[in-house]
DNA sequence: CTATGAAGTTTCATACTTGAAATATCCTAC
DNA sequence: GTAGGATATTTCAAGTATGAAACTTCATAG
């Protein structure tokens, strides 16, 4: 098809034609606009059935595997949000009871901050339906391609960005 | 190599028995950690560059194409962003001089917002920083696979999860 | 015309977020 | 032991964000 290729071949030239930052760009624009409409829908639905915020979920998230629990400061690295912020959402937390602050025994700078069961209860649930809720957000994309995406963003960034975190 | 191999089925194994909502949200969270470590980056680096922040930044971006500006509800659609939020960002950027409202013709309820052409001038310059600092942050990544990336995310959401934007 | 509902914007209360400053504690080198 | 810097947290001011309510204007059915 020689009409097939002209057209292949004008598409390369004006892919060619652009800056490599252009590239890059796009998929910033692409990748804050899909980030914002799970964010979004997500947050929506955590409010509808369960009354609450994304940024208390994550919080509890990152608590749920640490029966210890966690400094203010792992809190703030491991969500990528400022000390600050930290405060006073454990705040609202600790108010609500599904949190609390604990001790640090060697240091006495630091404070723990631990589910308690009733956050841990609530969690379970709220986890469950998130996992879904992903799942129905995301549907229109295979596994095969969620693991492509997934190893393509972890290698995006890398070496690293960010100030070391607790990460996982 | 069979222990080579051995791993492989191993690995297959392991990963069938995951449910496939693990996959998407593994997903999730590395495209939410992804996007807000490039927001951080470009955020501080905007703060110190020009003394601006994000939201004005994508709103100037936003109305950089619209001659003719946009109206507050097509800003709010286009950025997926509450109608209340773009009120207070553009109060913010009309006291600094960079965009105007401009009362619309046809339908009083509405208003446009257009850059001045300080705001313009001021805008180019950043757009100009802000695609070679993206350029810098995704550095580690090559066209192909920021295509490959780009389109991926496009054909992951689809068919809408969110109400109709402008877009482009 | 005129009720009635829809659409555009702002206002409001509340929550989230940041960066910087203030406090308190820790650690290390004298 | 103590001065100095480093680390952990909180506080603060300002900006960003939401969802709901209030207000205005528009469009349309009767």
């Amino acid at each position: 098809m020689a009409s097939q290729q002209r057209a292949n071949a004008a598409a390369k030239l004006a892919l060619r034609a652009e800056p490599i930052t252009r590239h890059k760009l796009r998929l910033w624009l692409r990748l804050l606009k899909t980030s914002r409409a799970v964010e979004a829908e997500l947050r929506e639905r955590l409010r509808l059935a369960f009354g609450t915020t994304l940024p208390k979920f994550d919080v509890m998230a990152a608590l749920e595997r640490q029966p210890a629990g966690l400094t203010m400061t792992e809190l703030s690295r491991f969500l990528m949000v400022s000390n600050g912020n930290v405060t006073g959402i454990v705040d609202r937390l600790v108010a609500e009871g599904l949190v609390v602050r604990r001790a640090h025994e060697q240091d006495r700078r630091s404070t723990f901050v631990c589910l308690t069961s009733k956050g841990a209860r609530q969690f379970a649930a709220m986890a469950k339906a998130h996992e879904a809720w992903v799942g129905e957000i995301l549907a229109h994309i295979t596994v095969e391609e969620a693991q492509d995406l997934t190893a393509l963003l972890s290698r995006s960034l890398r070496q690293d960005q960010r100030p070391a975190a607790v990460d996982n």
